[in-house]
RNA sequence: GUGGCUGUAGCUCAGUUGGUUAGAGCACCGGUUUGUGGUACCGGGGGUCGGGGGUUCAAGUCCCCUCAGCCACCCCA
């Protein structure tokens, strides 16, 4: 315990920054029902088996980055570090397997065990969408279109780029990961030493390495696409005509890997060069091996995953707070009738504010801190006619308004 | 886990070759005759100079350790 300041890697959320998070929610969430993704949720913690096994033992989230404890039940328990697997253990929990496809959107806090820097942090926030069922390249085709359909709505498209790749389907990939073992051991020792770990463990990842020497080798690496079968070569075909038919422009990436162990066929990344070294805002692909790996039956997924916080740094504005009104009483007699228009002022669906002490210039200038629009002024004179001074915060001008008409009144503002 | 940079009021920063009670702007609070905001003027509160140790007559200012933040590697959102 380091005394009064937030765990490492962890932030408080305050209104200001929590509008931008609330714009990309609600857009997302939005724009996702007209798709027809309905929101869902799962619990932010599960048994670790649910991550460790579809995301692969030796993949950098499960290998260092979870935050697993064991509870007071001898239970071993993660807090998610991502939702898809999770959306994966609710689709078996819940029996939903008669009712494909199914289309889920979620969001919420994950949790890695990482280094903090610009773009990243130990809790972060992720929007995901889900598709179950759905074999078909349309079904790649429809998540791709959505997820740039958000990033569209939040005016941050314009500033990332869709990179694309195929991963191919398991006897594709299988068959590239003995061509590229065969490679790389001829040129090991002019692999980093971490490479040299991938090699038995995680080959494929070895092709997007950042290290310098591991670049060279990889470049004159057999490339996936050649590697392909006929009906993975077909779908990825179809998945790119589809998005030629939408008009969204992409980038094939044959270097594109992506960390997780669960993907096949498409992968693909909305990435900006606007976040310093992340460059990754929109992240996913197909998994349609990952049911089956938790023990379920053969059912096909596609899937993205997209930061809260990278996002809302891309928004240009953050969304201005809402005004209210400040109902201002002069002198003791006014409060309580200041305190019943308050109420019935807010029960007709106004926000309104009632200072809790402070003489006429301290309300007013609170008034004004607060960003109010108008401020409602009630004083004996006010009170002797059943009314109230309305003042626009803005011209400063003033009118009485009988108490009866006050809330049609201020509504009119804005 | 590794590396680079940084660490003085709530925020952004200034603090001379180490030398008296550590400053500014913004923010905050109060006031400028008491039923009226935003501007202006006046005044005020607030700092173990991240923490610990050391050098020195004397350290915010030099040295060491430590903690934290930022950025980068790894990997991702």
């Amino acid at each position: 315990m380091q005394g009064l300041q937030p765990v490492r890697g962890t932030r408080d959320i305050l209104p200001e920054n929590m509008r931008r998070f609330r714009q990309v929610v609600e857009t997302a969430r939005e724009l996702c029902e007209r798709y027809g993704y309905l929101e869902m949720a799962t619990p932010i913690f599960e048994f670790t088996e649910v991550f460790a096994r579809p995301l692969g033992e030796t993949s950098d989230v499960v290998s260092k980055e979870m935050y697993s404890f064991t509870d007071r039940g001898g239970e071993s328990l993660t807090l998610r570090p991502e939702a898809t697997a999770a959306v994966a253990r609710a689709f078996l929990s819940e029996g939903l397997m008669h009712e494909l496809p199914l289309k889920f959107f979620c969001h919420g806090p994950m949790f890695r065990y990482d280094r903090p820097q610009k773009g990243r942090w130990r809790q972060f926030h992720q929007i995901n969408v889900e598709l179950l069922g759905a074999a078909q390249p349309l079904g790649d085709v429809e998540i791709i279109a959505l997820g740039g359909h958000i990033l569209e709505a939040l005016g941050v498209r314009p500033r990332t780029a869709l990179e694309l790749n195929s991963l191919g389907d398991a006897e594709s990939r299988r068959a590239y990961r003995d061509v590229l073992i065969a490679y790389f051991s001829d040129h090991r020792d002019k692999l980093s030493e971490e490479s040299q770990e991938r090699l038995t463990r995680n080959p494929l990842r070895i092709l997007d390495s950042k290290n310098e020497g591991d670049k060279r080798v990889a470049a004159g690496a057999p490339p996936l696409s050649e590697y392909l079968n006929q009906a993975s070569v077909d779908f990825f075909a179809a998945v790119r005509a589809g998005l030629d038919t939408l008009g969204i422009g992409y980038a094939l990436n044959p270097k594109l890997v992506r960390g997780l162990d669960y993907y096949s066929h498409t992968i693909f990344e909305f990435t900006t060069e606007d976040l310093g070294a992340q460059a990754t805002v929109m992240g996913g692909g197909r998994y349609d091996g990952l049911i089956e790996l938790l023990g379920g039956p053969a059912t096909p997924g596609v899937g993205w995953a997209a930061g809260i916080e990278r996002l809302s740094m891309l928004m240009a504005s953050t969304p201005p707070a809402s005004r209210p009104f400040v109902v201002v009483p002069i002198g003791a007699q006014a409060e309580a009738k200041a305190l019943a228009v308050t109420h019935a002022l807010r029960q007709a669906g106004l926000r309104v504010e009632l200072g809790f002490s402070g003489n006429v210039k301290k309300r007013m200038k609170r008034a004004d801190k607060l960003g109010a629009r108008a401020a409602v002024l009630m004083g004996e004179d006010e009170l002797a006619q059943n009314a109230a001074t309305v003042r626009d915060l803005e011209s400063g001008k003033q009118e009485l308004i009988p108490l009866d008409a006050l809330s049609e009144r201020l509504a009119q503002f804005r």
